[in-house]
DNA sequence: CCAGACGTTGTT
DNA sequence: GTCTGG
DNA sequence: CCAGACGTTGTT
DNA sequence: GTCTGG
């Protein structure tokens, strides 16, 4: 799955290119991104224009009736997000991109703490996960503008760490494409791919990235010597 | 018809 | 809002 | 995803 | 165990 992931390029200027982002949004360096945050997103406006923008992470549909029902949905299955109740009908008109570098995947081990990895793409390039987003309208007149993020199965290179990845677009083409309204949702759906193996990098990191409150530059560091997964007693 | 869910992951 | 289950 | 709470009454 | 908050 994606429960946490990291935006730690510091070339905000690169960032805003490949992106289209714009000039004005702001961007943070983030080492531990967390559902609940404001994350940087694309969307594209009614008149199909591709724009920047904050989303929470964590999509509240439009009936539900408080914001916390956002914390249920980080994410949604591309295996059955054009069926879901909650995830059709922005599927078909509310589809984004949410900007990152890299994402954390927790192994789980017998006899020893859950591993972090950091997840990477091979040459470590900045890049969109597939994403959906809502309006939501509280009491008096708050307004939330939140998102989720599509995940897939696990490819090769992470079958031992996990068996769920978040969908990362290979390209600016499959970007334009996921964005673009006019595609049709069959189409969009084939888009919802594991990232091949030889552009996927990965890295045992240290505990720091457990605390989502910690959003430091050591979540990225190495994991302790003798963190790795130890041989099986038995 | 009304009531209640609407989500994913991992673990038992 | 829309679908499923009762 | 992980960490941390998981409760009520009454008083400030 | 399960829910909430980050």
């Amino acid at each position: 799955m994606c429960g946490r992931y990291s935006l730690a390029t510091p070339a905000q200027n690169d960032l805003r290119a490949r992106f289209a982002l714009g000039e004005s949004l702001e961007i943070r360096r983030r080492f531990n991104v967390a559902p609940g945050d404001d994350v940087v997103a694309v969307t594209t406006s009614k008149e199909g224009v591709a724009r920047g923008e904050l989303l929470r992470w964590g999509l509240v549909p439009h009936w539900a009736k408080d914001a916390r029902t956002g914390f249920k949905m980080i994410n949604a299955r591309a295996e059955t997000v054009d069926e879901k109740p909650a995830y059709r009908g922005a599927l078909a008109t509310r589809r984004c991109l949410i900007v990152a570098d890299g994402f954390y995947e927790w192994q789980r081990r017998e006899g020893a703490p859950k591993l972090p990895w950091h997840v990477t793409r091979a040459d470590g390039a900045p890049f969109a996960f597939a994403g959906l987003w809502a309006i939501w309208h509280g009491p008096a007149e708050q307004v939330l503008r939140t998102c989720t993020i599509i995940t897939t199965q696990a490819n090769a290179r992470l079958a031992d760490v996990h068996d769920r990845m978040p969908v990362i677009l290979r390209d600016q083409g499959e970007e334009e494409a996921w964005l673009d309204h006019a595609t049709p949702v069959p189409v969009a759906l084939e888009l919802l791919r594991p990232l091949p193996d030889e552009l996927t990098g990965r890295r045992a990191v240290g505990p720091a990235v457990n605390d989502a409150r910690h959003d430091e530059p050591d979540c990225l560091d190495d994991a302790p010597a003798g963190g790795e997964p130890a041989p099986s007693l038995f």
